[in-house]
DNA sequence: TTGAAAGCGCTAACAG
DNA sequence: CTGTTAGCGCTTTCAA
């Protein structure tokens, strides 16, 4: 079964490759008569015509291809992403992309290759970002000159558009809600917290709020891991190593609330009763766990769909650097009891 | 900053565009002197060139792409995948095929266009399928005469290589299990069974088990809905409407599996002692939840990389069909009570 | 309103 | 061992 091309189609058609061209690209009806595009679009549908895109890009230098580069959740590991956090919301890129014709190039992070490289190689037209990385991979990207989305980080740069939650403020409302439940020592349990990151946006909203209620922030009330389910499971044990006297915890994301309270349970605390848990990010897995966790909710499916815009918006007509932020909401469940 | 191309390249070596394609993809040594092999990749360092892969495709007839098809969870919905199993399995596709110097073009199930068009627009060099989907539409894509890899399906076909699990026997698994601990009323929780899909497969496990042990399969006892939370948290309502009498469920997937223990709870029920469940698959969420979740657990990450694996032995060789079957095994937990 | 022809950046015979 | 050259399939001036 040989390649059809555009040329068979204008044989099959009786005209030329440029009308055909035309009729498949400028919306027909300006320049070509109706009789003629018709003619095409019979020989089109025929021979079951499907335009080489991999051609068109080369030379119209368009590729309607976004480059999605998701973070390894743990370093090391194989894994781009075991939390759930990340196919929700590549699951919202792929169908905002796809709904307007733009198909997505996805990529962990490379050792070897830098972003930029890649985004030449294919010739991306846009690219979304989501965490943070080394920023000179950034730089980069910068010299490309084709729009970039940067998700879920705080970098600073002049060029690339934003889009994000208040992590602080995210931070602050979910140790507050615990401050105003009574307790006093209270845990902060997060992955690693990088320097841009929103690990550490969440770590100083928690801090903000113990500030505010004159609460001191205690080193050994901080456990810093990797953000995945075992982690969690691991931080009750170590609680009891530390001879700690928390009475409750902000856990910087929703898979590690669900794991603390597990791991809490494991070790015969009574939950809420013994140990209250706000949770981040409001995934399926906090309404599943028991007691269902109390957590901050982000609209990660608007998120994305935001990211794909940003760069649909950049592609027609320059536009300047915008930076999204989301709105957050805290949402009660059973996680929290109030301390007497 | 203009793009620098091969031609540049060969200018700076003083060679022709040759040699530099040659140094680039031929593994330099075999036809080309050291000291030009050295020249040029200095000159591609010096000019930082990185080849355009499109037009590299568009010569040779290779993208280094391979499509990969996620299908949509709940229809309808926006979303390909809301189930935190797509993100594993892609996960691990993703990290296997960059291993290998390919790149993943990401697509969700369409409508208008068939994956065929896409793979042609692009030009996969191969294509791994997620899930079961009309016959026809594999069809077509068997005139491309790409691999293909359908992955957790039992669509019969002559060409394409195949990849899951015994889904049966995982269903029969899972049923016997529950059959062993005494329960007689047993429930099967699950999303829509479609012809050849696995959710069929573990119900006919499910009823294997039942005929085995000579309980008769009864329609009251089945709950079909999809494969996401907020069913599974209204099954049990249902269960009540019914006037059920069951003791014990065999939900097709962790998630349905999760969200069954938690409406049970929500309605009062003790668990594990008034009701016994089996998940399958094995996620994060079965450990999460409260009973955890005894469950059939499958190697979702080598599953994807076997795909990729397939892709990639057929792309060199022609090899026949593959049907790769991976173990399942039973995992034991706490949300399993044995019957009196 | 349509066609001829020159590339887009790279590969791969075929020569030399 | 290296260079010449003809495409890959499509877009896009520029003419007709």
């Amino acid at each position: 079964m040989k390649r059809v091309g555009i040329k068979d189609v204008a044989r099959e058609a009786g005209v030329s490759t440029t009308t055909v061209s035309y009729v498949l690209n400028h919306k027909s009806s300006e320049t070509i008569s109706a009789e003629t595009s018709q003619r095409v679009m019979n020989a089109v549908a025929k021979l079951n015509y499907v335009p080489n895109l991999n051609a068109r890009s080369l030379s119209s230098r368009k590729t309607n291809l976004i480059g999605v580069v998701i973070p390894q959740t743990e370093p090391g590991k194989e894994f781009m992403f075991s939390n759930p956090f990340y196919g929700e919301l590549l699951s919202s890129v792929e169908y905002t992309a796809r709904k307007h014709g733009y198909h997505l190039l996805l990529s962990g992070p490379q050792s070897d290759q830098s972003y930029s490289s890649i985004a030449r190689n294919r010739g991306v037209d846009g690219i979304i970002i989501v965490g943070s990385y080394p920023t000179h991979s950034l730089g980069e990207l910068r010299q490309l000159s084709i729009p970039v989305v940067l998700v879920d980080t705080y970098v600073k740069d002049p060029v690339f558009h934003t889009i994000g939650i208040d992590d602080r403020l995210g931070g602050q409302l979910a140790t507050h809600h615990l401050i105003e439940q009574g307790h006093r020592h209270i845990a902060f349990v997060s992955g690693a917290v990088s320097e841009q990151g929103v690990m550490q946006k969440r770590f100083l909203g928690y801090m903000d709020a113990l500030n505010e209620a004159g609460i001191p922030v205690k080193e050994q009330h901080l456990y810093f891991g990797t953000v995945g389910l075992d982690f969690a499971l691991s931080v009750p044990q170590e609680m009891t190593r530390r001879g700690s006297v928390e009475t409750a915890a902000f856990a910087a994301a929703d898979i590690l609330g669900a794991g603390l309270i597990k791991g809490l349970r494991k070790l015969g605390k009574r939950l809420p009763d013994d140990f209250s848990i706000v949770g981040f990010d409001d995934l399926d897995i906090a309404r599943v766990c028991d007691p269902s966790l109390t957590t901050i909710r982000q609209d990660i499916s608007a998120k994305g769909r935001h990211a794909v815009q940003l760069i649909l918006d950049a592609l027609d007509g320059t536009m300047e650097k915008q930076e999204r932020i989301l709105p957050i909401s805290l949402v009660l469940r059973d996680s929290v009891q109030k301390v007497i």
